[in-house]
RNA sequence: GCCCCGAUAGCUCAGUGGUAGAGCAGCGCAUUCGUAAUGCGCAGGUCGUCGGUUCAAAUCCGACUCGGGGCUCCA
């Protein structure tokens, strides 16, 4: 059980942490790595001389990865064995587990295999064999491995940089930096969970592998929890609410693209209604453009180009047949006779559409910063494997505006913007925002000046914010950096919903202009901004973040009256009638249930009050309440009680005067 | 687009080659009830679509459609 296996080239000095820990006496069975530096080292790999170490134990959380690449190993030394000629490729922990991905010859994993394979994996965990690193030159390295026919590693090897190491475990080894678990018996739960295909190096152009995804823990105990969790995730699905809520449906006919249905458009019209009522207060113009455009608008903006594949083309018969007649007389001509004849296409985005408005006349100065709102539909081609629920679909609208500014205005439009999203965001609970900056990429068109402009102010609005954020260096479009705003799903995807870009091309494309004070001529910036981004996408991600329970103010129906017996209808009715003429959304059931049967239904729609009507709240000209949010019974109110109470929690909290 | 999985009543699902099932929802009748499911009855399906294998297909095979998981979190 020792650290180095002799006979091996060393290229490391000192010593390491398993020796170190033996020396000091504090080498326990639960010992999986150490830290140092910040960084994690295993037992196994010599440390810098003199460096400080920490003790990881195996229920530390940092020993989660380690036990997750190990489980990958074993679970790769599982496949070989069951499945001779399979490559290794990768196999990394990663946020909830780990993947490894192979090349297997001859046939595919499914989820059937999972059995056998998580057997044979259990059977090297009940060996206990230890883990041994070496460290190697590069060419005994490319002996070895092209010894073993494993190409991908041979071909990984020629990037390394750096030291190389193996990792063995009994007689199974591969090339890796580790860090490893001292042995396989520290693998105590594990379980395997999907199977897909992935690209080698993720590159569409490259074979595709065969991954296989798990999970694994110090314990069956966390195991189970996490898979429990997992399970109550699930539950809150939008795809799975959507459809037990009958807030939306999908049809066939219409791939990716969301029905939303009564209850649904009831909370689809109060989003949009509500960021409506915040541009009417922060200086917004709301503007109405169309659906349909001449591709001449799309060559012009450079969608034609950069995104043609994602765009719909509307055609009409008589193009069509004006078409075919074309490429009857000229049949080679199938590119030029398309952009000819089919001149319509349906819009992906609605900037261009802006920036035609813009330019519908002469703008001044005084009339910057013009911010242009528009709730367009929008459609683009999604490819069939990425749609998903409301988070991917083909047809959606967005809170989307353009900011029309000078070069001056920039930075505090930005920092207003953020404002605003920030207090929309609180609005609806969402505390856990992840900030990206994504600045120049390679190829930009621009000077470097106004690009540290641009960049500079989308930083200083974010740190003016004092909000954590990350730069992903490179990312930004072509014609300007951004900031993306990312929310996570139940299941913890992370979505992109708010951003603010910064554009120059645009202007440039349609040569816009606005008179400054000096009587010259001026090109303005344009920001495009939007908050809840895609409604769809955030209708999606808001159903999984309450679970179904819509908070009263954006509720499809406020308040269920529910009766104890037939005989109280009457009063029924009159309250029902009385509480829509107080701008509530309610809904009754007079129906001959029992009132247990009553509530159970409201309460499976989520409601966020039930009024419960008989004789007695009927003598008093009241109703029996029961609360979902503070999950109790508010007892008798009155009439009246209720009513502002219900209006009270009917409006953002933003708005609610205090 | 590519890899794997799935599609049976409005919903959730059972049914592995031999006469299509359950619960819930719906409809009807009875019940008039006090805080998470009242009882009885009725109705409801070209088993996603098309093709093939077979005496016989929901079931086996193939294609297609739609949906789900995934496709750098780089040894």
């Amino acid at each position: 059980m020792s650290g180095n296996a002799s006979g091996s080239v060393s290229v490391s000095t000192g010593r390491t942490p398993r020796e170190i820990l033996q020396a000091q006496g504090k080498l326990t069975p639960n010992v999986v790595a150490v830290q140092s530096g910040g960084k994690i080292y295993d037992l196994h790999t010599p440390l810098p001389e003199g460096a400080e170490l920490s003790v990881i134990n195996v229920n530390d959380p940092q020993a989660l990865a380690v036990i997750r690449h190990s489980t990958a190993h074993v679970l790769a030394d599982a496949v070989q064995r069951l499945y001779p000629g399979t490559k290794v490729t990768f196999g990394p922990a990663i946020e909830n587990g780990f993947y490894y991905d192979f090349d297997r010859k001859d046939g595919q994993f499914t989820d059937a295999d999972f059995e056998k394979i998580e057997a044979k994996m259990r059977e090297i965990v009940a060996g206990d064999v230890p883990f041994r690193r070496e460290a190697v030159t590069r060419d005994d390295a490319r002996k070895l491995l092209q010894g073993m026919g494993e190409s991908y590693k041979v071909e990984h090897l020629e990037r390394l940089q750096g030291e190389i190491s193996l990792y063995r475990h009994g007689d199974w080894v591969d090339l890796c930096e580790g860090p490893h678990v001292p042995s396989t018996g520290f693998l105590r739960a594990v379980k395997l969970t999907s199977v897909a295909g992935a690209y080698w190096r993720g590159d569409e152009r490259n074979p595709m592998l065969q991954r296989i995804y798990g999970t694994a823990f110090p314990s069956q105990k966390e195991l189970d929890a996490y898979l429990h969790a997992l399970e109550e995730a699930r539950k809150r699905d939008h795809r799975k609410l959507g459809k037990e809520l009958e807030l939306i449906g999908f049809h066939p006919w219409a791939p990716a693209s969301p029905f939303f249905l009564p209850r649904g458009a009831q909370v689809y019209r109060r989003l949009i209604d509500y960021v409506r009522d915040l541009y009417d207060r922060f200086g917004y113009q709301e503007v109405v453009t169309p659906q349909i455009y001449d591709h001449e608008l799309f060559v012009k903006s450079g969608h034609a180009g950069a995104y043609r594949e994602a765009m719909f083309k509307a055609a009409t018969v008589e193009d069509i047949e004006r078409a075919t007649a074309a490429l009857q007389k000229a049949p080679a001509d199938i590119e030029k006779v398309i952009e000819e004849h089919l001149r319509f296409d349906v819009k992906p985005m609605n900037c261009p559409g802006h920036c035609l408005m813009y330019a519908m006349t002469r703008r001044s100065y005084r009339e910057l910063p013009m911010r242009i709102a528009d709730f367009g539909r929008l459609h683009r081609f999604e490819r069939s494997g990425v749609t998903q629920g409301l988070t991917r679909v083909r047809t959606f609208c967005q809170d989307d505006a353009h900011i029309f500014c000078t070069l001056d205005q920039m930075q505090s439009e930005i920092i207003a913007f953020l404002e605003l999203v920030y207090t929309v965001y609180q609005d609806f609970g969402f505390t856990d925002v992840r900030v990206v900056i994504a600045t120049r990429p390679d190829t930009r068109m621009g000077s470097d000046e106004v690009w540290d402009r641009a960049e500079s102010a989308l930083k200083t609005a974010v740190e003016r914010k004092a909000l954590q954020f990350e730069i992903a260096e490179g990312e930004g479009a072509f014609y300007g950096p951004k900031i993306e705003l990312h929310l996570k799903d139940a299941l913890g995807r992370p979505w992109q919903l708010g951003t603010i870009q910064v554009d120059f091309n645009m202007p440039e494309s349609f040569d816009l202009g606005y008179v400054a004070e000096d009587n010259s001529m001026h090109r303005p910036v344009m920001l495009h901004r939007a908050m809840l981004g895609s409604v769809e996408r955030f209708f999606g991600v808001l159903v999984e973040h309450v679970g179904g329970a819509f908070p009263t103010w954006l509720a499809p129906e406020q308040v269920a009256v529910l009766t104890v017996s037939e005989k109280v209808n009457d009063y029924a009715n009159e309250v029902v009638a009385l509480l829509r003429r107080s701008g509530i959304r309610v809904i009754a059931d007079l129906s001959s249930d029992k009132l247990g049967a009553k509530i159970r239904n409201a309460r499976n729609l989520r409601l966020p009050y039930l009024a419960v009507l008989g004789q007695k709240e009927a003598d008093g000209r009241g109703a029996s309440v029961r609360c979902r949010d503070e999950n109790k019974e508010l007892g008798f109110l009155t009439l009246d009680e209720l009513i502002s109470r219900v209006r009270g929690e009917g409006i953002p909290p933003s708005l609610r005067s205090s």
